[in-house]
DNA sequence: TCAAAATTACGTGTATTCACGTAGGCTCTT
DNA sequence: AAGAGCCTACGTGAATACACGTAATTTTGA
């Protein structure tokens, strides 16, 4: 029996997901978590062998998750089951250890066999992820992942809030803000406002 | 066995759905649907009792869908399980004829109570759903859909095209994209492009 | 401890958005 | 036939966003 957990800030993601894997005697969900550090706080009273997290939950982040659960339960295999297909992501996530990748839009057939194979101390990887990472190679953009500043900055342009009002939220002068929305969009490779705001969207940020 | 169909555009929804549902003995799953018109294909040929869908799905709306449903099938209950809580849409599925609503982060007890409820032929809305409908009452802001113009419109702002942009792409004056896109931050009651594409988003259009 | 990154901020200029108004031609329904 | 709603378009002006640069201070991590 593989002992995995899941996290997922998706009630109901979750209560699918124990339904379709326990329907199968191979594995068994020993928790949940709604973000990364319930996640973590749930490792120390509960061991598992899988931990199949989302990338993008409040609180704390898959790949941040993924960094302290690895130095924390070097153990646990860590997996991704994403949202979306950010190539960026993609690569933190792997930079941050995880050992599998599967999307929402896979087979529960693919998930299982996703499982199995990182219980068994292979990596896994969606095919649809090497395209991905091709195109990464050849557009040669890196991707950053936005500082803490970026994402507070980031969030409110998605609530609608113009550069003086951010400015005069955050205590910071108007040129500030301007700075910190031009390199966004230099940071995620988007046009204008609207990019950034489908960005924070994807990413969970909102 | 109330004989259910679920339509989400997210297969691991759809699945967990399923796994999570069939645990009961009281329903069955008899079909499930990506989008609208799926939908309406498949109860051509699968009766079923009671219809669970999502309101923002590719294709077909779960608004459009729940019309087309009752008219051709007015026997088929149906109910929302939505992802969003956007009042005006609440209130179109109500409008639409739909008699049952639960929001993604229900229980799954609560997500059987209420298709037990409409089955029986009675109505299920979420507690969560009154202080909404509440709020709409008081702040009174009525919900108009969109045109088609006008759908066309805030999808290429959502993809980051200027107006000057979509002007040349639909052979039209730039005046007249910003008419446009002045009456959609007027109806959709957002202040800037960044409500622009939230609505967009969250409404399914891109 | 040293380099890299983050945070702050400014200068200058152009492009775009937003606000408020008007208005003719069109289709559809009553 | 008349009203409603849609699509089109313009006028004017202020506010905001976007582009491209520089740069000092602080924080962080190897």
């Amino acid at each position: 029996m593989i002992k995995i957990i899941i996290a997922d800030d998706h009630y109901i993601i979750r209560d699918g997901l124990k339904a379709m894997l326990e329907k199968n005697d191979f594995c068994k969900i020993v928790g949940e978590a709604a973000n990364g550090e319930e996640l973590l706080e749930l490792l120390k009273t509960t061991p598992c062998d899988v931990v199949c997290t989302d990338i993008s939950m409040p609180v704390m982040d898959g790949v941040e998750a993924t960094k302290q659960i690895l130095k924390h339960f070097p153990k646990t295999k860590v997996m991704c089951l994403s949202m979306h297909e950010e190539a960026g992501f993609i690569k933190k996530m792997m930079e941050a250890g995880a050992v599998g990748y599967v999307f929402k839009d896979a087979s529960k057939e693919e998930l299982q066999t996703a499982i199995k194979a990182v219980h068994g101390g292979k990596k896994y990887f969606n095919q649809k992820l090497f395209d991905i990472l091709l195109n990464m190679e050849s557009g040669g953009k890196e991707v950053n992942i936005l500082s803490a500043r970026e994402k507070e900055i980031l969030k409110l342009i998605s609530e609608e809030y113009t550069n003086p009002e951010i400015a005069e939220k955050l205590f910071l002068s108007v040129r500030t803000v301007d700075t910190h929305r031009q390199n966004l969009i230099q940071k995620l490779d988007v046009k204008n406002t609207a990019g950034l705001v489908k960005y924070a969207i994807k990413s969970g940020l909102i």
